[in-house]
DNA sequence: TATATTTGTGGCAAAATGACACATAATGGC
DNA sequence: GCCATTATGTGTCATTTTGCCACAAATATA
């Protein structure tokens, strides 16, 4: 092999479709969600491609930012999906033909989509999910009752499940799923929801203090049911 | 934007070139070695591109088995480098110069390269670097001591020894550096060398076996200088 | 006022860790 | 052969971390 058919060589897949999909997740009723929209009668995935303009960084907080109006997400790249037959050709033509529009089978979707998988961690309370460019439907869905999703969509969230559960106990990073202000109880039942399994109070607490990244608030929870819980707040390190 | 914009969008990076980089790392008289192979007198990671018949994951497998002929490695996706201007087109352009070929500026090399960078851990005395496709001169370098290199290519080192410093210690993967069967103290070396850090020698060879994936082999290591340790080997679960 | 529930916090046994000691090879100098 | 030196295997023990429980404080409800 030499240059020239470096150049030529046609069985080479250079040029694929690159596209951005977002797990945005979020807590809510002591359940972890996952913002869905509609396409085509069937639920997917919020994303997006890239300008040429732009990262891939900047391209998946832009797909996230329409989608929901944040602005300083927690915003991660996890996985590519990337297999031989991944496309979605086939549901494409049937929208297009309900479209009328023409269809014709050298059309770019016909290829191979390569997707960059990421998940996002948000406080839904702060979500906007109006801003969607295409006026499609959307809904919070508890990630363990999803509907039927296009392609490959529901195994892209299992494994965004898989990775949070491993990187939570390596970084300080789901108080990005509360308010700005939180307690450890609530904290607490976060983790025992990602995790899967319940965890000891005392422990958890003295454990998340031993951090030093959280600071507790001079005021406490005024909604409370029974004995008011403190706040807390993450400590910017800036 | 509708549909039809949708299909048409002309700013939309839908077709960028996707590339595999693979940073193969070994261990050799104390040192973590990463492979690197010559590109028009610039040192470069190995790389290549996937098959249109092919997954990613199979693309990668493919590229280390045609550098180093194995065919059972340890390989991770590990980050995705696709920034705006990451390109090689102007590298290509001395290149093609320099051979006399033709070079027009709207050939796909003059695009952005993604490129999926993985890491491979490989016992170096079972590498054959002989099985290069493209007639490049290769040689093992320490990863603390790199030559300039092409592009990102030293970033993508860099992002490797970060990534396998956060990986070792959650999965049982460094092993792969070592011949199959080796001994504790080489196992502690390799560790330490990873993590820039000493280990409590007693300390590491309890937690070592407290995994029970490795199993020590009856007889002891016959060419060590003084008392000769046990050997182990890597158990296989299935 | 009594009871139940939730939260904050302290104590203590068990387990894991870090630091060190000591015995066991193996080598090399005398 | 004897001894100092070095690397390896393993035991001990103080310290730290963890798991578990207890109890006090706060608050709603009967």
């Amino acid at each position: 092999m030499d240059a020239t058919d470096f150049l030529e060589n046609g069985h080479l897949l250079f040029l694929p479709n690159i596209s951005i999909d977002i797990v945005i997740l979020g807590f809510q009723d002591g359940d972890l969600k996952v913002l869905l929209q509609e396409f085509d009668e069937q639920w997917c995935l919020p994303g997006g491609y890239i300008f040429k303009e732009e990262s891939l960084a900047d391209a998946a907080h832009r797909v996230l930012y329409d989608r929901t109006g944040i602005e300083q997400p927690f915003l991660k790249l996890f996985q590519v999906f990337g297999d031989k037959d991944r496309s979605f050709a086939l549901e494409f033509k049937k929208l297009l033909e309900k479209s009328r529009l023409h269809w014709h089978p050298d059309l770019w979707v016909n290829q191979r989509f390569v997707t960059m998988a990421h998940y996002a961690l948000v406080n839904i309370s702060e979500v906007e999910p109006t801003r969607g460019v295409l006026d499609l439907s959307h809904n919070w869905f508890s990630v363990d009752k999803l509907p039927t999703m296009l392609m490959d969509h529901g195994d892209i969230v299992a494994a965004s499940k898989h990775q949070l559960r491993r990187d939570i106990t390596l970084e300080h990073i789901s108080f990005n799923l509360l308010p700005e202000e939180f307690t450890m109880p609530e904290l607490q039942r976060l983790h025992e929801t990602i995790l899967g399994r319940k965890l000891e109070r005392s422990r958890f607490q003295k454990k998340m203090l031993s951090f030093d990244v959280f600071e507790r608030l001079p005021q406490l929870k005024e909604d409370a049911p029974r004995r008011k819980p403190y706040l807390y707040r993450f400590k910017e390190s800036d």
